[in-house]
DNA sequence: ACGCTTTATCTTGACATCAAGACAACTCCA
DNA sequence: TGGAGTTGTCTTGATGTCAAGATAAAGCGT
């Protein structure tokens, strides 16, 4: 007991009086999961506003700043990280490129290749972006304990393993 | 510990090894959120297209249906619900009603204003949905027991609270 | 009653995304 | 070496969304 009504408690309400006969108990979880994750990017759209950078900048970014010196992928590398199709994903990497934040580079080992690559002002960009996003997500996970966050993300971890080991088999 | 990794531990253990500096610690369960609701989101597409509804006409719909008998809303109070501008409103509630799930009504009491209701149609295909819906929710949260899901929804409800409670104040 | 402000809905124009397909380069096996 | 199939990227056309503004009707104080 969290001694609060949230916005599912009420929704949760509402179906159960228009139709007793639903079992609706995994709105419970996945309802607020699913608002959860509108108000995070909300969040995310306001940390990155500081630097100037779109979420979806920031999801492209951050795939290259992960991959570690020296910051490159390929398109297809990446869209498989961000979940894009192809043709969004050019997109992006034009814009990116056109503000400056990545390089289009000839992949010397196939010509139909290219390879996107992090300019030092993409990765300034980004590392401040991504110190700010934490900052922003400490706030809001203030109200729970160590302890707490811990037994909240190996639930969460539980719920979606499943999704990224089945997707392996693609 | 749940015995199995997933990709929100491989992105931490990247963010980890490229700036060990920061304490990634929030995104084990905020990446873990954005992620999940991710899959959810196809869960849902899947679910629905079985009654020929895609996401957003299930989310007008089933405002609609929440609300009890006679089934009708302004398209004001249906934005406040579904958290989308008037323009997009707009919108639905057109392409709703030429597929005939919804009628477009004056509202007696105030010229400018329409009521959008239910038609039969309508509510059958929105209480069909609802009811796969949650089939394919209680399968992805098969793998936790009744108490998990019950520690699971009371921490999340309590980082969702505050969002939903100070959105009140607009 | 008269304006001024607010409220409710719809319209417009720009934009990001996707699905499907085009095109070029690569691989591999005969 | 040649040809079939595969892979990597980009192009095209349709769609849904948003922000900003237009329009019309209510509310409200004087």
């Amino acid at each position: 007991m969290t001694g609060m009504k949230d916005e599912v408690d009420r929704l949760i309400e509402a179906w159960q009086r228009e139709r007793p006969d639903l079992d609706v108990e995994p709105l419970e979880v996945l309802s607020r999961v699913t608002r959860l994750a509108r108000h995070l990017d909300r969040a995310r759209r306001l940390a990155f506003s500081a630097r100037d950078l779109e979420p979806w900048e920031f999801d492209v970014l951050s795939a290259l700043r992960r991959a570690g010196a020296p910051y490159q992928l390929s398109p297809g590398q990446l869209l498989t990280q961000t979940l894009v199709t192809s043709g969004t994903m050019t997109n992006r990497i034009d814009r990116l490129a056109a503000k400056g934040l990545v390089l289009r580079q000839p992949d010397p080992g196939d010509r139909r290749g290219v390879l996107v690559r992090l300019t030092d002002d993409g990765r300034d960009r980004v590392d401040a972006a991504m110190a700010e996003l934490l900052e922003h997500e400490r706030d809001i996970l203030a109200g729970l304990d160590t302890g707490q966050r811990a037994a909240l993300a190996d639930l969460l971890r539980s719920v979606v393993a499943p999704f990224d080991n089945h997707a392996a088999s693609h």
